[in-house]
DNA sequence: AGTATTTACTTAGCAGCGCTAACTAAATGG
DNA sequence: CCATTTAGTTAGCGCTGCTAAGTAAATACT
């Protein structure tokens, strides 16, 4: 337990933790262009990529309660981004399922945020890249 | 060509994105310990770090309307974290300071994010703890 | 100097997102 | 067959954001 890796361990911690700050602020710009909200575009990411599931699944997923998602669903049904279907297994529960209009506006969104990042990382030289993707394999180890 | 080459700028794009999104998921439930609210907490960060300001000033840091800052510095003030001074230059205004409550209180939250995210790191090898920084250095740039 | 404009902040009121509590209706299980 | 559990909804609350409109001080223009 040496010194000097101790202050290493705080500092880098500290500027991992600033840079994803900054990181989200920028790139939440780029969503605004969508004309939905943060909750209702990431509810609608799941419901695109996680195929058609019912309402508590997606609750879950989003980490948000039964009424809450009740709502968002409401929501992007009255826009038609999103459609439900009765559950064959369960007659309580519906399965949400994307429409095409919905899954065009999320891919739109996701090309324009991942775009702004992309154009970022296209400036980068070759050895930077390569340095970034290096972190990004040990970041995906710590946030699980 | 080697592993690295063949990953496209969008996939190093999307993982970044998530990352940082999973990261920071993370890192919210140590500051539900302080019992603020994420927007206090970080207005208050604002007042202990960037010294005494002016409401509009804090408004701006923080990116948010003076309306929604009068009534956060209202709520803070209330909980004796923060406190008002005039303003000797300017009559309308007054500048907003941490009280010792207040730094005590942010300084213990930020112990506790870092100190979360310090744990992870450490339990690193030295290798990944070292692609980790570099790959810091390189998104430094890209989140300017 | 005296009025007009701008600036700093507050108040009022609205919408969105999160929650819990309480409800309905369908499924399950003794 | 009735009791319990499960899936989702409704009602209602608090917090955070906004805009519009107000007050009061500073500044600018005759």
């Amino acid at each position: 337990m040496n010194r000097t890796s101790t202050l290493s361990t705080e500092e880098t911690a500290d500027r991992l933790h600033s840079a994803a700050i900054h990181l989200l602020r920028s790139l939440r710009h780029e969503d605004e262009k969508s004309g939905l909200s943060a909750p209702r575009l990431s509810a609608l990411s799941v419901v695109v990529f996680a195929g058609p599931l019912r309402l508590g699944a997606l609750a879950n997923a989003e980490r948000v309660r039964a009424p809450t998602m009740t709502r968002l669903v409401q929501e992007l049904e009255k826009e038609n981004l999103v459609r439900r279907e009765p559950d064959p297994a369960d007659g309580r529960a519906f399965r949400i399922a994307a429409t095409p209009k919905g899954r065009r506006l999320l891919l739109q969104g996701r090309k324009r945020r991942i775009g702004a990042l992309v154009k970022r990382i296209d400036a980068l030289s070759n050895a930077d890249h390569a340095r970034l993707r290096n972190g990004l394999d040990v970041l995906a180890q710590i946030t699980q």
